[in-house]
DNA sequence: TCGCGGTCGTGATAGCGGTCACATACGACC
DNA sequence: GGTCGTATGTGACCGCTATCACGACCGCGA
């Protein structure tokens, strides 16, 4: 609707090391779009090669299997990007991207980013940085689904969610809590198990439920729970 | 022991753009050393940073999660290479590293790699390239593991094993059959579940079993097991 | 105020597949 | 040829968890 600030792409930490003429002359050769919540991005295996930053708002990078199971492998904020992958290799998209805000994009033609990695090893640089980053989570994940229980994996998405309560010193809170189903997508369970294993903390003590909001009582029990190789069987009989 | 070829790393994939002398000139600043099979190259969680480079042989990229369970994340064989992760964000090594092989290994340090890159826009490209493939194949890995069943996990791992069998035309056929353990890994699942799913497929005709060697002879029906949605059900109860 | 769509909270069920337990079979090396 | 370590075939069991099925709740718009 509106136009957009002409140094926009100024906001993405992948080009702090341009000039802001260079951030300039880069946007010239940009696009840029607007998105509303759920409004559908990139679609995998589509044949595009665009770049996308996130300039405003936060978007979902997901798959979904051919039972209509969604798996949830990222959230990019503003200030990061997407859509590298096949821009890089000029193989199809290899997931789609959903928008879970209300987000500004801009778009960098394949030629165009390919072109900016290589004059400025910089840049080169912190892409590789980043897919380093994505292949270390990956992994991490691979290993969780393949050596952990589901119940597990729910702790350990619990912890990687919460944070420092800022109104209770030494508490940890989730807020806003994403929907069930959407942590059942990253920890790649069903949404009931997560409902149960939250539940059973909360009756344990070690969470509490409010509207929109969970907070984490017990933080070390929790990661007890999460790490314990099979005392928890112990703890289970004795309480 | 013996001395090696003072060209070996124009062997390596990723310096075909490099002149010899060029390439002799990087071989001057790194070592070599010589594995035997199952020799430990790269301890998971270690703080080096350096690059290898496979010049022959091959090694397992793997994990041990803390039951001992294994997981098998990728091969490496000979012009590849491996331990790039570490060299380019620094962090300590993401998997471990076992010879599967006698390997020979050209080791670089983490600031001529990184020089290397800076210096050649072409060969950074080209490592990019190597990331997307291996963030794509996670992906894809993950998927399977949020979604499939280990049976049909077994399945798409046979398929991926199996090649044209040179002697019998339009057959297929895995040889040397990796052990099952070593099936298991890769499919994140037990040894037993892949014995039986082997033995399953025997039966039904689908594959034949000879010492260190898998016919499989209905390519197509195995195909169908392993990408049917839920048919097979019905094929299960009809045989 | 009353639906109404989306979420949440739980039972009940059943089936996949991990674990344990052996019985072979296969090599490799004295 | 014996012997030992390693890889294979199964059988039995049973715990985890996906799936189905509801009922309750909540926020929102008509």
């Amino acid at each position: 609707m509106t136009e957009i600030d002409d140094r926009a792409l100024a906001k993405i930490n992948l080009f702090d090391s341009l000039t802001p003429e260079e951030v300039e002359k880069l946007q010239r050769r940009s696009a840029w779009r607007r998105f509303v919540p759920n409004e559908q991005i990139l679609d995998r295996m589509s044949a595009n090669q665009e770049v996308f930053f996130v300039v405003e708002g936060a978007v979902r990078v997901v798959n979904y299997s051919l039972t209509g199971r969604e798996v949830a492998y990222a959230t990019v904020r503003a200030g990061g990007y997407f859509g590298e992958l096949a821009a890089i290799d000029g193989e199809p998209r290899s997931a789609s991207v959903v928008a879970t805000e209300d987000c500004l994009l801009i778009k960098l033609p394949p030629n165009v980013f390919i072109e900016l990695l290589q004059s400025y090893p910089q840049i080169s640089l912190e892409v590789m940085r980043r897919l380093t980053q994505i292949v270390r989570r990956c992994d991490n994940r691979i290993m969780d689904l393949s050596t952990l229980t589901a119940i597990r994996r729910v702790y350990i998405e619990l912890l990687r969610l919460c944070e420092p309560d800022t109104a209770s010193p030494g508490g940890f809170i989730i807020r806003p809590l994403p929907t069930h189903s959407d942590i059942a997508a990253r920890a790649s369970t069903t949404r009931e198990t997560v409902g149960r294993v939250i539940g059973q903390l909360a009756g344990d003590g070690i969470v509490e439920r409010k509207p929109r909001t969970l907070f984490i009582r017990d933080r070390d029990r929790l990661e007890l729970l999460a790490e314990t190789i099979d005392l928890e069987r112990d703890e289970e009989l004795a309480r």
